[in-house]
DNA sequence: GCGGATCAC
DNA sequence: TATGGTGATCCGC
């Protein structure tokens, strides 16, 4: 592989065959990527291409101009400071969670082939001539992959099959595979129709005292099924019926280890005729994974087994097709199987990045680790704190999902278009489409980016930002058509000369903008208190999208609150390894989707409303007022499953704001938390809080929301009153405060903007003072401090779709970044926290690092280790002092009961890292009591 | 907030 | 003949 980055032949590499898949082993490069350059030379794209290249060469021109510079005594005082958190990190490493990768083998091509035998034998593709979405392995093998048009597959494979695609397909069998997830880990977080992450840690503690009878399955051919719940019933229906038949398992012949009935590894147990027996090991799990969608779907997955989704995703691709691999959940085997691997092969780092790392003379993970020093100097800090993770073989072990969405956008392709007004026509249709899709989701956003790509394939976007938020065809195709016209002005008396055209809308607002379509408290808790689907919060919007945009006044006499936060502020990671390290704490409670730290918030609160709910039924006003329909969002319904089609276009979260905020209506109050107490005439002058629900002599939506902060952090009932500190200096209210919708910056003084706003995630909940602190104070976010909104029940990143991802360093050679000096210091003392001594949230305890990318994977454990089985069932969870995680000791003692995770889907990429959550460390303000 | 780049699927 | 669509993040401005 080296050899092509290194590239340095005349070619360009970017264009290169990109064997970087499974089953394009061992292929003649040299004369594959002769035809894709012939095939392509003298095209305005390759043209564009070679202009891109040479953008990127000139980056790494400077990058080795800058390295030159850098002194002996940089290195090494980067190097004890690298040392040193990687020692950090390395002790926190959390090998306690069995983190499976699930992809299914060729998927689209692989479907195709089931439904018509004739192709099971021949070179096809999914596709069009244009592009193709996949190939089968007998493709790869001419160099046919996905992402390559089809009429140079053609050209490397005469006989190449091409098959349209056929989402509605894929979806369904998708779904089915997506209920066989659910099985061995119901918050599975699916990357696409094909891909999925799942955390087998708990299905294994259960299934270890399993009897033989559950961990039986039938074989096709067997109409008696025994243990597979219900799933045989439907064996694999469909019209497909009878092109199928027995397309069995072995789909691919090159398939290094066609599982089915593979009897290796120990444990099995073959059970005569129709039905086998699985062990009750992970390998044993996941095989028998595999072998039950097979049996459903006649379609082949691989998968991968390691302590955390990075390791995992690459493992699944080990053994594929058909086949998975594992990497135990030790030290010694996750360095052995990283020294060696390709970095290209992390997800995260693509064509770039690693042409980049190679011209470092860096190809390999362990290079990466030895490497670290001279990394840390010439790339952004997100950069190589995700190099470090990787070289340490470091990857987010708990799943969850990403927030909602940030953006929608609609484009497309088509012939050369010059005449303005079939541009025009054709934004309007995109702009229809876009409303259309806006108003599913009844989603309103205030940002309208136009994208451009001309005939020679150079693409610009123009965006612009709006004072409100819109949604119709007419408002979003207002400005969309400005961008447009000023464009067409600008070549003047030359005309535009497009190939592609898209339109994109964001900075969806949150709840206030949005019209009541806040989901009430009320509402919020009783999805909360079900369990993992609760996450969907506030779906407000919903239905709302039939609403107008501007509002709806809410229900006459009634609270309103926009929403509770749905995620918890936690610390968010860098974009690839979401919230593990994070250079910033940030604390952007709103957009993780949801953190476990709320969903214990949510849990309590939901005890609460039940005994309130018991106590009182009668009163409607608590009820009715706050309660609300939010439910119907489909796409923010708990559904544990829900499909990522990235490929339609449809996504399903979508709410906006993160907090809960109260309207100026006063309404009967609910009566006190807990207390039995009677009643609380409505009373004008009072609010009703949330929490405790007494009574808050005020109107004063500040003061309110102070009281509030308060409640959750367990020091009042009463009207607070100023104990809190929270204001330091901001203005605005900081409980319940609403974080403004808008997106966050990404400019390069995050770090200032977010402690000194005041009306930041942080302050949002801060409920915990410790947050406050210098300790905690975020230094920024990698990705979206605004606000989101939740949905239902998500909670961060990655990832998906939503997912962080890496990105490239680019900006090696940016001024400061290129003063080694300021790096290391940097690295000593991230901003906002020089000087301060960061306390974990969780467990309280003082950590010795500085650095956020440590402290963050201490938070993870101990979130995972601590709050995790704070939500377990009261008898186990008992008071459950907040022990210091293991931070620095091994990870010794996990905790078997693994809480719920509560999030009903998830999308996120996995990379994401645990969620952290800030919280206080204020004396009494410890999880427990704010749980308890 | 904007615009260009990268990445993933 | 012919090189996609959608969503997200990063980073310098």
């Amino acid at each position: 592989m080296e050899s092509t980055s290194a590239d340095g032949g005349g070619f360009l590499s970017r264009m290169a065959l990109n064997d970087n898949k499974a089953g394009m082993e061992g292929l003649d490069r040299e004369r594959i990527n002769k035809i894709i350059i012939e095939s392509s030379k003298g095209s305005r794209f390759y043209e564009n291409e070679a202009k891109k290249e040479l953008q990127v060469n000139q980056r790494i021109e400077k990058m080795t101009l800058q390295r030159a510079q850098i002194t002996e005594q940089q290195l090494q005082k980067a190097h004890t400071q690298v040392e040193k958190m990687v020692n950090e990190l390395d002790m926190s490493r959390d090998l306690s969670r069995l983190i499976v990768h699930v992809d299914m083998d060729a998927f689209y091509a692989a479907v195709e082939m089931r439904d018509c035998p004739e192709l099971k034998d021949k070179p096809m593709a999914v596709g069009s001539m244009s592009m193709l979405s996949t190939s089968n392995y007998h493709a790869r093998k001419f160099g046919v992959r996905a992402a390559m048009p089809g009429f140079i597959a053609k050209k490397l494979c005469p006989n190449l099959v091409i098959v349209p695609c056929n989402f509605d397909k894929y979806r369904a069998v998708s779904n089915e595979i997506r209920k066989i997830f659910a099985a061995y880990d119901p918050n599975f977080m699916p990357m696409s129709l094909d891909e999925a992450y799942l955390d087998f840690t708990d299905h294994l503690e259960q299934r270890i005292s399993w009897p033989e009878s559950l961990r039986t399955h039938c074989l096709h051919t067997d109409i008696t099924e025994t243990a597979c719940e219900g799933e045989l019933q439907s064996k694999v229906p469909q019209e497909s019926e009878p092109c199928v038949e027995n397309l069995s398992p072995l789909l691919f012949e090159d398939s290094p280890s066609s599982t089915p009935s593979l009897p290796p590894s120990g444990e099995k147990v073959e059970s005569g005729g129709g039905s086998e027996v699985f062990g009750t090991c992970v390998e044993e799990a996941v095989r028998e994974m595999r072998f039950r969608i097979e049996q459903k779907t006649t379609l082949t997955a691989s998968a991968g087994i390691a302590p955390n989704t990075m390791i995992a995703k690459v493992c699944s691709d080990k053994n594929k097709p058909n086949g998975q691999y594992r990497v135990p959940s030790n030290r010694g085997a996750v360095m052995d199987f990283i020294q060696t691997l390709p970095v290209r092969k992390v997800s995260g780092i693509g064509k770039v990045s690693e042409k980049m790392l190679s011209s470092l003379g860096i190809t390999t993970c362990a290079h990466l680790g030895q490497q670290m020093a001279l990394l840390s100097l010439m790339f952004s800090e997100t950069a190589w704190h995700h190099f470090m993770m990787i070289s340490l073989g470091l990857g987010s072990t708990h799943m969850e999902r990403d927030g909602e969405r940030k953006s929608m956008s609609t484009e497309r392709t088509f012939r050369e278009m010059s005449v303005v007004e079939e541009q025009l026509s054709l934004c309007r249709e995109l702009c229809e489409d876009l409303a259309a899709d806006m108003k599913k989701e009844g989603l309103r956003g205030k940002t309208i980016t136009l994208k451009l790509k001309n005939v020679k394939f150079e693409v610009k976007s123009r965006a612009c930002t709006l004072p409100c938020a819109v949604a119709t065809t007419d408002e979003i195709f207002a400005a969309a058509k400005d961008l447009l016209k000023t464009e067409i002005e600008n070549v003047s008396p030359q005309r535009l000369q497009l190939r592609l055209m898209g339109v994109r809308i964001s900075t969806f607002v949150s709840a206030d903008d949005k019209k009541p379509q806040q989901k009430s408290i009320v509402g919020f808790l009783q999805q909360g208190s079900s369990g993992p689907s609760h996450g969907i919060v506030p779906n407000s919007v919903k239905e709302t999208a039939s609403h107008p945009p501007m509002e709806r006044p809410p229900p006459a006499g009634s609270h309103v609150l926009e929403q509770l936060p749905q995620k918890v502020p936690k610390l968010q990671g860098l974009p690839w390894a979401a919230g593990q390290t994070g250079a910033q704490v940030s604390v952007a409670g709103e957009n993780q989707p949801q953190s476990f730290f709320q969903k214990a918030y949510a849990k309590k609160l939901s005890l609460q409303v039940k005994s309130l709910s018991e106590t009182d039924k009668g009163r409607g006003s608590v009820c009715s007022g706050f309660t609300q329909p939010g439910t119907d969002n489909p796409k923010s319904r708990g559904a544990a499953i829900e499909m990522h089609e990235s490929a339609q276009g449809l996504l399903g979260p979508s709410g906006n704001s993160s907090i809960t905020r109260v309207e100026p209506v006063r309404v009967a109050p609910p009566e006190a938390s807990g207390s039995t107490s009677g009643a609380a005439a409505p009373d004008p002058e009072t609010l009703t809080c949330p929490v405790c629900f007494g009574e808050v002599r005020t109107t004063d939506l500040h003061v309110f929301n102070r009281h509030i902060d308060l409640c959750l952090s367990g020091v009042a009932t009463e009207t607070p009153t100023d104990t809190d500190s929270e204001s330091d200096g901001d203005g605005g209210p900081k409980g319940f405060t609403v974080i403004d919708e808008g997106v966050p910056e990404k400019g390069a003084d995050r770090e200032r903007q977010k402690r000194s706003n005041p009306e930041d995630a942080l302050s949002a909940f801060k409920t915990c003072d410790a947050l406050r602190g210098p300790s905690v104070t975020r230094a920024e976010d990698t990705g979206d401090p605004g606000a989101k909104e939740r949905r239902s029940g998500d909670e961060p990143l990655l990832d998906h779709h939503g997912s962080r991802r890496v990105h490239s360093p680019q900006r090696a050679s940016s001024s400061h970044r290129g003063d080694p000096a300021s790096q290391s210091s940097r690295l000593e003392a991230p901003p906002g926290h020089e000087g301060s001594t960061l306390i974990c949230p969780v467990c309280q305890v003082p950590q010795n690092s500085h650095d956020l990318t440590v402290f963050n994977h201490h938070v993870d454990l101990c979130l995972n280790q601590e709050v995790l089985h704070m939500l377990a069932p009261p008898s186990s969870s008992s008071s459950s002092a907040l022990r210091p995680p293991v931070t620095a000791k091994r990870g010794q003692e996990l905790h078997t009961a693994r809480p719920n995770k509560g999030k009903s889907k998830r999308r996120g990429p996995p990379a994401s890292p645990p969620a952290k959550k800030a919280k206080g460390r204020g004396s009494q303000n410890t999880i427990d009591k704010f749980f308890m």
